[in-house]
DNA sequence: TATTTGTATAAGTCTATACTTATGATAGAT
DNA sequence: ATCTATCATAAGTATAGACTTATACAAATA
């Protein structure tokens, strides 16, 4: 059958006349435009859709029922409609988002801003390593991804959004807290703990000794932030790691910045998507509100120094 | 937004094969026709339904939205074209009917009967008098009415259906049961309890009077068919009234018929419709079901003859 | 780099759609 | 019986709808 949305229509204003030429002053038609597009809905239907009782019509009983699906099938095109207008308006959508397991510090609390300023969208949002939040961008599975320095192989679109500095800290009891204008040859004396090889943040630690032609210092490598909190709390050594990571260490002082020549290491992070892709409304007011917003939501490594000072 | 059924279709496969080209295939039809269908869809709503990264193509928030509410529309639509089949094969429907008092005896039956052959079928039955039968008729409010005699100032399709005798019945211990071919003059000594002035049973009996010339017995009126039964009973006369209003009194032997000269007076039972009204399935179906099937709903005269013999 | 695969765009065709006006048929109303 | 209101039918038209083929473009693949 090829039933037609107008068919429907015009049946629809006909039912609800009761009336063939009233429906067609409604619908600014003649009289046998209406005749007809009613005569193909029923030939389309295979049933007499109304009763000629004189000059009064009356709906058969499949026309009732036709009447009830027209209605509904209006009501979801509306609905639809409402829905698209919601999504565009952002008073609805879905927002998908990937951060590394170093960016979840802050990127929590900026999801959490955002989320109460666009209260009718819902969010995923995965904390994972670098891996994943690749495969997940190659397989087109999330809108936007967080990370450190994004591959250059792959093609992506990458913005930095904010500084990520990478600073070196120590146990609040160390000789060193609280010096000022420490030499980086002072540092080679002290075992580091920072995160494994291949890590994005001990690739960029590594290439930042070289540029210096400074020897690399002798460290522990730790699998995680966590550890490397730890380890450095325990005495085993300072710590690099992205000062994003450790503002509760910071603020109670349980770990120090140290003023180091040549610290912090400034990264960046980047709001990152699959090239070409286009954003959602939803993936594009979240990008927008971190470019803008992102550094309301950290703080600066001088605001510990006064701190500690 | 003028949104087609098609686009919607054609939407519907792209959306399930995640390919142009193999909704192509699918529909019979070129790329370039798929390509543009879906274009105009999409301009129709104001909103991208497709993503495209690559060669892959992925469905937008929005396209989501719309593969949902156009899968419930063609569900819908399909919903619709079984109800009309199911209306069309009598594996659902309604029949609306409204009977005489006097017709209720076995019509009750009939429905009964007709109802138990099409399970799916739903019914109002209305029984009521001559009047708001013929109101209903002229409101349109009834599929079939089934009535004694309809009026012919009104245009109506009346078909004649069922003999409905009219007989003489006494109380069981009368002088009179039993005796065969009692003359019609030996009635004109006895009290008759019938109908009131104005129904079609008096009308009737009135008339076949008139035209034997005889004169009309003095008796009593009553408004209903069991009040004279209860006064055939009390003793207080015999009785004139449809014998398919008899049968239970007739099968106890609480009254018996009279075999009189002339008796029984034969009127018959109508299927009674509005002129020129397009019966639905189901009435027509209800409607062969009465001329065919009728007689075996009833007791003939003879049989209670038999009985009482 | 060339090839394949997938989609978009352009141009053209054909037809059915969605109308119109004019007129006919029918049933109520006057 | 005539008039009036309603719907159906007929005939004609302009348009846009639904296609086609040919070709361009872009990205994955070899």
């Amino acid at each position: 059958m090829h039933v037609t949305l107008r068919q429907l229509a015009v049946f629809e204003s006909v039912a609800r006349n009761t009336s063939f030429t009233r429906a067609a002053e409604e619908l600014h038609l003649s009289q046998p435009a209406v005749s007809m597009q009613i005569k193909q809905l029923e030939e389309n239907l295979g049933v007499p859709l109304f009763e000629h009782l004189g000059k009064r019509i009356f709906l058969t009983e499949a026309g009732q029922e036709i009447a009830n699906y027209s209605r509904h099938i209006s009501q979801l095109l509306d609905e639809a409609a409402s829905v698209l207008e919601d999504l565009k308006g952002l008073r609805r959508g879905h927002l998908s988002i990937s951060v590394a397991s170093t960016a979840n510090y802050f990127a929590t609390r900026m999801l959490a801003a955002f989320s109460k300023r666009y209260e009718g969208l819902s969010f995923s949002l995965d904390v994972t390593n670098r891996e994943t939040l690749l495969a997940q961008l190659e397989r087109n599975e999330r809108d936007l991804v967080i990370m450190g320095r994004p591959p250059r192989e792959l093609e992506l679109d990458a913005v930095p959004f904010l500084d990520n500095p990478l600073v070196l800290v120590a146990p609040g009891d160390h000789p060193l807290a609280g010096e000022q204008a420490i030499p980086l040859s002072r540092i080679a004396e002290e075992r580091i703990v920072m995160r494994e090889r291949g890590s994005g943040t001990r690739i960029a630690i590594e290439r930042w000794f070289a540029e210096r032609k400074v020897s690399f210092p002798r460290g522990m490598e730790m699998g995680s932030n966590e550890a490397i909190k730890q380890a450095v709390e325990a005495g085993l050594g300072l710590g690099i790691a992205s000062i994003h990571t450790l503002e509760l260490e910071l603020e109670t002082g349980r770990l120090v910045l140290l003023d180091v020549e040549g610290f912090p290491i400034v990264r960046h992070w980047y709001l990152v998507s699959r090239k070409g892709k286009r954003l959602s409304p939803t993936a594009q007011a979240f990008k927008t509100f971190v470019l803008e917003q992102a550094p309301h939501f950290v703080r600066l490594p001088e605001e510990y120094r006064r701190l500690g000072g």
